[in-house]
RNA sequence: GCCGCAUUCGUCUAGAGGCCUAGGACACCGCCCUCUCAAGGCGGAGAUCACCGGUUCGAAUCCGGUAUGCGGUACCA
């Protein structure tokens, strides 16, 4: 395969802080992370904060963080936001790293390999409307290149600063992807591009090229909006005299609409699905089988587990949909794979502080099953935390009536049930011991247990839907529980005296 | 416009010429289980493998064309 080349293997990531750390940069990273631990190599990260404003400090934390949220690690690059970089290729933040550039940009101009351009933007603006009103392919005219010493010194005379633009020779560029096979392009459709701005800050095409050859990245998986730039950068790496990595392109992720996935139409960043109670193991899991399979049906998979059966081979070509009903499948399944100390543990955060720890442990087999993501949980447990009086508040008279009763009848339910109730100790409030006691005197009464379990069920925790009625039982203890019954035959009464 | 890439159930996917009357999973529907809701079990529906034409005894799989979608075409990354 081609990836066994003798070169070490390197990989990297290289986000832009420009937002925080976007699903479509985890999975690429991801990717890249699966590739370089298979097969035993270095993972980079490479800040690409060339020419950002203040501000990007945040974004890179974000970033930062929420990498690690997800289980990915690196060998080399800064591993916190602004820490020191680890590694011997450093820095790697862009922003760093501009004396290299301008080297390598002064470099090309000795060459000939790059020229000063004085066109302003507005020139280049008309050009482009022309190129496009005579129906040809947009691409810049060459002007600068062929100006007289007269009239360079013209521009120079005029104030104007140029910018450095790349002269693309004009030939065929192959190069075999690792996803797609062999490729080709015809760079005399390019033109000349710009590698450094006017104000001297260099752009990323040029940078890119410049960062993966001095940080010997050998391997470059990058999602496939990059692949019309490879040739780019191909040409920029000859003029260069650099060794070319291998290249491929990975599928894209897709809103609904098959459009690239986008902050307008999807929710993006990695840290909202984090907020929501997702697990880093099901979104990793998620993320890997959106453009890649073992090949198998297996379709449950840890981060080593990807790391041991990752391969280029069953990497897709097309788009993947980010299909949220599965995420959520998948968060319901590692949930429930947690041991119940695991989940108490990931669950605090998202709820209330008026749970202890021993609470929340012992309400985790109660709500186990019946979350789909983390937050879910404050809904469920939220009886707990509520006042007698918040709960009788939450539900109406009729919510305690079972299908094909009266309110007379779930009154004499709720009354039996309290009698029933109140012989027990607190000691003895357990919910086996409540069930049994519940059921026999449904039986006794002649009512479906379910029915007979209703009214209970609303008095108690205020809704209709719930964890186990015995079990909420006996996290509330005997005074709460009489004590909502009562609540709840008050309203029934009340109400029933009205009618 | 030009260039490039892609195209298997609604979605994620298995599939590398005969094992495919196309398999799995999510979502959906039904049944079972059941104190509600879930979880779980069982079953169902759902894809003329974008289309057309080749190659071949045989094509979802190979070739060509078309269509559609997406991406790129910046002094963005």
């Amino acid at each position: 395969m081609t990836e066994t080349s003798e070169q070490p293997i390197r990989a990297r990531m290289a986000p832009s802080p420009t937002g925080p750390l976007h699903i479509g940069t985890a999975r690429t990273s991801l990717y890249n992370y699966l590739f370089a631990r298979h097969f035993g190599g270095t993972y980079v990260l490479r800040i690409e904060d060339t020419d950002l404003a203040r501000g990007t400090a945040d974004f890179e934390r974000d970033i930062i963080d929420n990498l690690h949220w997800l289980g990915i690690t690196w060998d080399e690059g800064p591993q916190v936001a602004e820490g020191e970089d680890i590694g011997p290729f450093g820095p790697y933040r862009q922003s760093n790293r501009s004396a290299l550039y301008a080297a390598e940009a002064a470099r090309l101009l000795a060459s000939g390999g790059a020229y000063h351009c004085w066109c302003t933007p507005q020139e280049l603006e008309a050009v482009r409307r022309e190129q496009e009103a005579a129906k040809e392919a947009p691409r810049y005219n060459g002007r600068c290149l062929r100006l007289t010493d007269a009239e360079r010194a013209q521009f120079v005379a005029e104030g104007r600063q140029p910018a450095i633009r790349f002269k693309v020779a004009p030939e065929v560029v192959r190069f075999d992807d690792l996803i797609r096979g062999e490729v080709e392009f015809d760079n005399s459709l390019l033109g000349d591009f710009i590698i450094v701005r006017g104000d001297g800050t260099p752009l990323y095409h040029f940078v890119v090229v410049i960062d993966d050859e001095k940080m010997r990245i050998s391997h470059v998986l990058r999602g496939e909006d990059h692949l019309s730039n490879t040739p780019k950068h191909i040409a920029l790496i000859r003029a260069l005299g650099y060794r070319e990595p291998q290249f491929g392109h990975i599928p894209l992720i897709l809103n609904a609409d098959r459009s690239k996935m986008s902050k307008r139409k999807s929710q993006t960043s990695v840290t909202a699905y984090r907020d929501e109670g997702y697990l880093p193991e099901a979104m990793v899991n998620f993320l890997a089988f959106l453009g890649w399979s073992p090949g198998t049906e297996e379709e449950i998979f840890t981060l080593d587990d990807l790391i041991a059966r990752f391969d280029l081979a069953h990497v897709h070509k097309g788009g993947a949909i980010f299909d949220k009903d599965r995420l959520d499948y998948l968060n319901g399944i590692y949930i429930r794979s947690l041991t119940d100390e695991q989940l108490a543990l990931r669950l605090r955060p998202f709820l209330p502080d008026g749970l202890d720890d021993e609470a929340v442990l012992r309400v985790v087999p109660l709500i186990k099953e019946r979350l789909v993501k983390l937050a879910d949980a404050r809904e469920l447990v939220a009886f707990l935390t509520e006042t007698d009086d918040e709960v009788a508040a939450r539900y109406d008279v009729a919510a305690l009536v079972p299908k094909g009763r009266s309110l007379a009848d779930a009154a004499t339910a709720l009354q039996a049930a309290r009698e029933v109730l109140a012989e027990l100790t607190a000691a003895d409030f357990a919910a086996d011991v409540l069930e049994g006691r519940c059921r026999a005197e449904a039986e006794r009464l002649g009512w479906k247990a379910g029915d007979f379990f209703r009214p209970q069920r609303v008095a108690i925790t205020g809704r209709s839907v719930s964890p186990p009625l015995f079990g909420s039982m006996e996290l509330l203890g005997r005074d709460r529980v009489l004590a909502r019954l009562d609540a709840a035959l008050r309203k029934a009464t009340l109400q029933e005296s009205l009618a």
